[in-house]
DNA sequence: CTGTTAGCGCCTTCAC
DNA sequence: GTGAAGGCGCTAACAG
């Protein structure tokens, strides 16, 4: 492996023009820099990663927490993140935690550590005072709205979007309208609760408690809705539902129980995964994969920012 | 951030006898390790990894090669290897192919520039020989039957579950079999078939082309499945699914053709995922958890090694 | 057994 | 504009 005196000799310069040129540094000749570029390519020069790290006293590494990998959720907001770090020459370390804040704490740590620069929260379950207290050893960015957390963030406005979502189905006649969540706490579902009671408020509709299908995340919770509202003397004609995942468990057993989407049960999934298109399911798309772009952009930025990121129903055949 | 030189001073002694302690080196004295120990406590002193890579010339980065993440075979398997390298103390770097023979390229040329330490190929579309040519510079290990390769793997003989499935359909006394699997070409779904066609020919059955359904992978795909059987005159009587996503799909949309599973139609799932055990589908159990770990152990060993890892098959209530 | 010391490759003042 | 030189934190000869 080339290095930087490899470089200097060959294009007859010292290290301190090349690492100037390597840094973009102005006050270079043109001449010059023409010719370490040259010898660069020449040598195949590659630069240490880890000389400059030491030398910068960063790790070029960004954590991630995330409870689990295995949704297509976060498994594709990985994917955003992973990609934009790469163009950054950055590096990533997976934090599952499973919504333990033990090990959420750990992932902190290592921010107090210097094992990473930044971190990523994905989701959490630990405080939000706890996570600030570690913001002045790196820079942390959440994927929620942090409101007036002086974190970076960003996220997506769950209480319109799913208001959205509401009236597009109460505009296709429906009143008794069910929705599912995952956590019963973590701020996502509590704004879906909050535009759900707002929305039956502002229509003048009952309230219904069992039409909240909680701990909702896969295929199978959505068939266990449909075997619970199979069960209800009064249904709802239409769900609402965490993900999905969750939509695609909901239609493709609706036919065990004689219901006809979107006839008797209309559906609207969230995320718009790849399942939503194939299986034509009504979505609120979410950009998981440029989300974490961004997401990766604001971790490794100096300044803290706040980003909200738009969403937008797609209409297809579940409603 | 203390640094070893802190902890000499705090211990009395050399920088170098700190070192020793820090690596296990033999040769130290009882006590002085003592205070050593005592001292990188109060100093609560942690080492400096890019100088260590930096003096050792190694990244403690492993890279991991995988068509896409947004899959739970895949994820799971990540979710193993994660947690190996951090036990380890190493980080990982995603390199998400879609089967992009270029991008696979990509990652080997990481190993090759030193950016990275060592390379898990978990599924490949790269010729061997192009993987093996890379070998030289550093440990690649893959997960897939290498036969006589240089390399590491880890795999498990899918030829043998295979036709464990089968002779367990056999004995339930199913006759028209079909399965399904995903890429065309692929060291697996060639092994599936060979085993398919020894099955036959080992029964006297007939082979039917249409009993073979390929590019299966998610849900939708087992409903496209079932979509085809049901225009078929002579429908099979039972489905090897390519993972219990397909079985999930099968299952779900299987009312709407008037079908009972597993009266009318058997469904063998493949990795025993918590959707299969969620729905109580049979299926063959793959230990991707597991099997991520071995490869990470075996990424950052330094003998080469092959290991082939059992599977299961875990009767439940789809045949 | 233990301390001294020379770099690993790079960046960055500091002089010129 | 440019080069020389010090040092980031650590390891591993080497010399005792």
């Amino acid at each position: 492996m080339a290095n930087i005196h490899d470089v200097s000799k060959a294009a007859g310069v010292s290290v301190s023009t090349v690492s100037r040129v390597l840094n973009n540094h102005p006050y270079v000749k043109k001449e010059k820099a023409e010719a370490v570029k040259k010898a660069i390519i020449e040598t195949g020069y590659i630069p240490n990663i880890n000389a400059v790290n030491l030398k910068k006293g960063k790790t070029h590494l960004v954590g991630i927490v995330l409870p689990f990998l295995d949704v297509p959720y976060f498994s594709q907001l990985v994917q955003g993140i992973s990609q934009a770090a790469s163009v950054h020459q950055y590096k990533l370390v997976l934090y599952q935690t499973g919504y333990d804040e033990h090990q959420e704490k750990e992932a902190l740590e290592m921010l107090k550590l210097k094992q990473i620069d930044s971190l990523i929260i994905c989701s959490r379950k630990i405080s939000l005072e706890t996570v600030e207290h570690y913001q002045q050893y790196g820079s942390i960015v959440l994927f929620e709205n942090g409101e007036d957390t002086p974190l970076s963030y960003t996220f997506i406005d769950h209480y319109a979007c799913f208001m959205r979502a509401l009236e597009y189905l109460y505009e296709h006649g429906h009143r008794k309208i069910g929705f599912s969540i995952n956590r019963l706490d973590g701020a996502n579902s509590s704004q879906r609760e909050r535009a759900y009671r707002d929305f039956l408020k502002l229509k003048g509709l009952p309230f219904h408690k069992e039409y909240i299908f909680k701990k909702c995340l896969n295929i199978e919770d959505g068939e266990r809705i449909l075997r619970e509202i199979a069960a209800f003397q009064e249904r709802p004609t239409a769900i609402l539902a965490t993900s999905d995942q969750v939509a695609a468990g909901i239609i493709t057993s609706s036919s065990k129980y004689a219901l006809k989407v979107p006839h008797n049960l209309a559906v609207i999934g969230f995320d718009d995964q790849p399942i939503a298109r194939a299986m034509q399911i009504t979505s609120v798309n979410i950009p998981l994969y440029s989300i974490g772009q961004i997401l990766f952009e604001q971790a490794i930025a100096e300044e803290i920012s706040h980003k909200e990121v738009s969403t937008e129903l797609m209409e297809r055949s579940t409603v």
